[in-house]
RNA sequence: GUGGGUGUAGCUCAGCUGGUAGAGCACUGGGUUGUGGCCCCAGUGGUCGCGGGUUCAAGUCCCGUCACUCACCCCA
């Protein structure tokens, strides 16, 4: 019996953390900057909180989410996304007091019971960064800049910026009639899925990627077109923000969002590079659901990244490896050996980043592993270095060898180091 | 949930119309009695995803099943 990890669930192997690691550290010292707080949050909560905040009829609620039933009979759910649970924690502890303005973020893994293909896993990560208490226009540029900064501080490129206003309640009712009538006139035209949709949401046809539905769809009736006067404003400033930000952005009014609580601004960040799933972060603003929530009426914004998304792109768009040990240890024969195991423990204690092959190995295959985890150094210890008392030192790269008296080995090894010679 | 593709060594893969399981990389040893990368030689390593069927004979053909993968759906 072999076990393996379940379906969409994966293993982020030891070659993989660097970047991992790098992500998270470049992303907290960023949001750090910006004036971003972490917070850290439940992965359980109850099944109702997903459902009131991202809504009931979406497919993540209705059929996506890992839910349990606890021993007190609770239904609970390991959280499908992460911005219900940060609304519930700034409600339940009261965050808005002294703080009319909170800006948060977190880091941690997601869970949807989805079918799993490129750049989509049942177990992922998400970055979440939510601006609470501001109705912006200019708190929706800053997280935005900061999204696209954060991006190019990781070195990648070629992300597009679509952006597009979803307009508020008051403008987006008549948008959606005028849609569904619009679309009733083409249903034969559309594709089965798109015909439910048009009665269901029919704003979600926009997306639809079958060519009938984009031909229809292309001279549909805008949701810019309805916006209130507010709303469109808003839009206007942020248009003009991210232009004198010198972001580059483009309009894309068929960008729609997933979940039911968006409402005015939304955004995302797509690559050509990861094949269907092209977003590598998306958001938006979400006015209503503190209100909804029971909190106070709080107007909001937030996006999530996909971490392992960037991860793949960064690992398609460069590699670089990691720095070596800064000495490795080659004994030949059992005194040698016992004594340099002893020194390795002792050299790491002092810091320095050392190796050694347990296994008695010839020389030749010694030097040959030293080469391959590219070690600065090697000390080569034998039976004639233990008769003589002296060490050999070899710089792997210059090729250069010296002599280190054994008996105080350690030492000046540490003092080598402290001088930056190993 | 639906559809396509793929499962052979640790990794990447070859294996034609059925006939004794292969290569490269990696690993170990040797060529150099104790000095890495390049080269040469040798060696270790496989229930050919799993189960059944056809056949004298199945990695190869048939059926089933599982897994992975890509796409739809959905979404970060």
């Amino acid at each position: 019996m072999q076990f393996k990890a379940i379906r969409g669930f994966k293993d982020i192997l030891p070659s993989q953390v660097g970047t991992w690691n790098r992500i998270e550290s470049e992303g907290k010292r960023i949001f750090e900057v910006f004036g971003y707080q972490e917070i850290r949050i439940p992965m359980l909560e109850k099944v109702e909180l997903f459902a009131r905040g991202i809504g009931e009829d979406t497919d993540i609620v209705s059929k996506e989410m890992y839910t349990l039933t606890d021993r007190k009979g609770n239904q609970l759910a390991m959280r499908p996304e992460a911005t219900a649970s940060i609304l519930r924690a700034y409600i339940e502890n009261k965050l808005y007091e002294g703080h009319p303005v909170r800006k948060l973020f977190t880091i941690g893994p997601m869970f949807r019971y989805e079918r799993p293909q490129k750049g989509r896993r049942r177990q992922f990560h998400q970055i979440n960064v939510e601006i609470i208490g501001d109705p912006g226009p200019k708190s929706d540029s800053e997280l935005i800049y900061m999204i696209m900064y954060f991006f190019s501080a990781l070195g990648l490129h070629d992300l597009v910026l679509h952006i597009n206003s979803l307009g508020c309640l008051d403008c987006r009712a008549p948008f959606r009639g005028a849609l569904k009538d619009y679309l009733k006139k083409y249903g034969a035209d559309l594709c089965p899925d798109c015909q439910i949709r048009m009665e269901m949401n029919p704003l979600r046809v926009f997306d639809c990627k079958v060519e009938r539905c984009i031909q229809v769809i292309k001279n549909a009736p805008s949701m810019l077109g309805f916006l209130c006067h507010d709303c469109a404003q808003h839009f206007d400033a942020l248009k003009a923000h991210l232009k004198e930000l010198d972001v580059g952005f483009v309009v894309n009014s068929h960008l729609m969002r997933g979940l039911d609580y968006y409402t005015r601004t939304t955004f995302e960040v797509q690559t050509q590079e990861l094949g269907a799933q092209n977003a590598i972060a998306g958001g938006g603003r979400y006015d209503r659901l503190m209100k909804e929530f029971g909190g106070p009426d709080t107007p909001s914004i937030g996006f999530a990244i996909g971490v392992e998304r960037v991860v793949e792109l960064l690992e398609e768009q460069g590699d670089w490896s990691e720095a070596g040990p800064d000495l490795f240890l080659a004994p030949l024969g059992k005194e040698a050996e016992n004594k340099a195991f002893i020194w390795l423990q002792e050299l790491r204690k002092a810091g320095l980043k050392c190796e050694m092959e347990y296994r008695s190995l010839g020389l030749k295959a010694q030097m040959r592993h030293a080469d391959r985890l590219k070690a600065r150094k090697v000390l080569i210890v034998g039976e004639d270095e233990l008769v003589k008392g002296k060490g050999i030192l070899r710089d792997m790269v210059t090729k250069e060898q010296v002599e280190v008296p054994l008996d105080s080995v350690v030492s000046e090894l540490i003092e080598m180091k402290e001088r930056n010679w190993i």
